[in-house]
DNA sequence: TTAATATCGTAACATATGTTACAAAGGGAG
DNA sequence: CTCCCTTTGTAACATATGTTACGATATTAA
């Protein structure tokens, strides 16, 4: 993953560093953000409430970037809770200092590139979310997956993990997975899926 | 709508201008973007195709901004189809030239506010499509629109294209709208849905 | 005005999905 | 190895949603 800094000098000045302990709540939905985030160490996830269940609008690991795209919009609410992952460590930006930042050319340059990726992440995300079907949902991850990995095995790190990725309910998820592989077109065990 | 060229000059000689007619195809789904749009008059939809049915995976009005995302990703394929909702206008800017508008400060600035406003809008669309029933989609879309448009009535152009954006049937929202105008939760009529 | 077209409401029916609960299996700690 | 906790498979059941089709109503063009 990109770095922001990557090739810049003379910008530690401008960050401020906190520390914040697994399943920690960084920042609350409707929280207003006021700073530029950087993922040091760690994994967070930005989730949002429907009463009772949880849904992962967004996951960043290291070196990505979050409160970029709310900290000058008028309106600058957080959309979900910010939750550490892991122990996490995160360099903090106030809005001034990301201003300084961002004249620095390198850190501009790096950082269009960075934005570009959220944004076709996220698109990635709404394709995802907009197929209909549980089991459309399953194989456009497995395809997508498939092609930017470039093979046929797709590491999940859980069925749990996956089945909140594709928005659906485990046992769902558990069924058609199951009939997929009855019909021959995947197979899979704890840790991977593959596409046949 | 933000412009991109609010309050800069000399801009005009990196624009190169074209037209497309309503429906017309601008885009296809794994073309390589090799060029930023603005759109300068009419509107169009981003729609991927899941065997039979399109779904939006976004719509941009007049000063929006397309391809900007895409043009220096590795994997620089459209997400979906480029499609013109009316007649609209266009101005194409190059790899090149995009870089060199981006080096006016100005320009920057509004560019910088622009994906922004960008990433948040869907972010927010990532939220709709995470609502689990179709009750929740409507009342969840209903209150976001209510509280951007600080009004209790929202206008919708018409059920159709509120259920395309919901991703759902459009016999499947009726009922539901009705069902929740049974309860007394809304009005609607033709042109718009009222919040109770 | 009338005809043609698009939008919408409605219903009956099939089915995919959600829900809940429990047992089986796996993995890590001691 | 054994115990404990997490993850997964499985089943039965309820229900929300998709599908299709058609008539009613509004909108537009002639």
């Amino acid at each position: 993953m990109k770095n922001l800094f990557d090739g810049a000098k003379d910008y530690e000045k401008y960050l401020y560093y906190k520390e914040y302990n697994k399943n920690a709540f960084i920042f609350l939905e409707g929280d207003a953000c006021t700073n530029v985030c950087i993922v040091k160490k760690g994994e967070i996830s930005i989730k949002t409430s429907n009463y009772d269940n949880f849904v992962e609008i967004n996951n960043l690991k290291e070196n990505e970037i979050f409160g970029d795209s709310l900290v000058f919009n008028s309106d600058n609410r957080y959309l979900g809770n910010v939750i550490a992952n892991t122990d996490v460590e995160l360099y903090i930006i106030s809005k001034d200092n990301w201003l300084k930042l961002l004249e620095n050319k390198v850190i501009l340059k790096n950082y269009l590139e960075m934005v570009s990726n959220k944004v076709v992440k996220i698109q990635s995300k709404v394709k995802i979310l907009s197929q209909r079907s549980i089991r459309e949902k399953i194989l456009f991850y497995l395809v997508s997956e498939s092609k930017r990995l470039n093979k046929k095995k797709i590491p999940i790190k859980s069925k749990e993990s996956l089945s909140m990725l594709l928005n659906v309910p485990r046992p769902s998820l558990s069924r058609e997975l199951i009939n997929l592989k009855n019909e021959g077109i995947i197979e899979f065990d704890r840790y991977s899926i593959t596409l046949k």
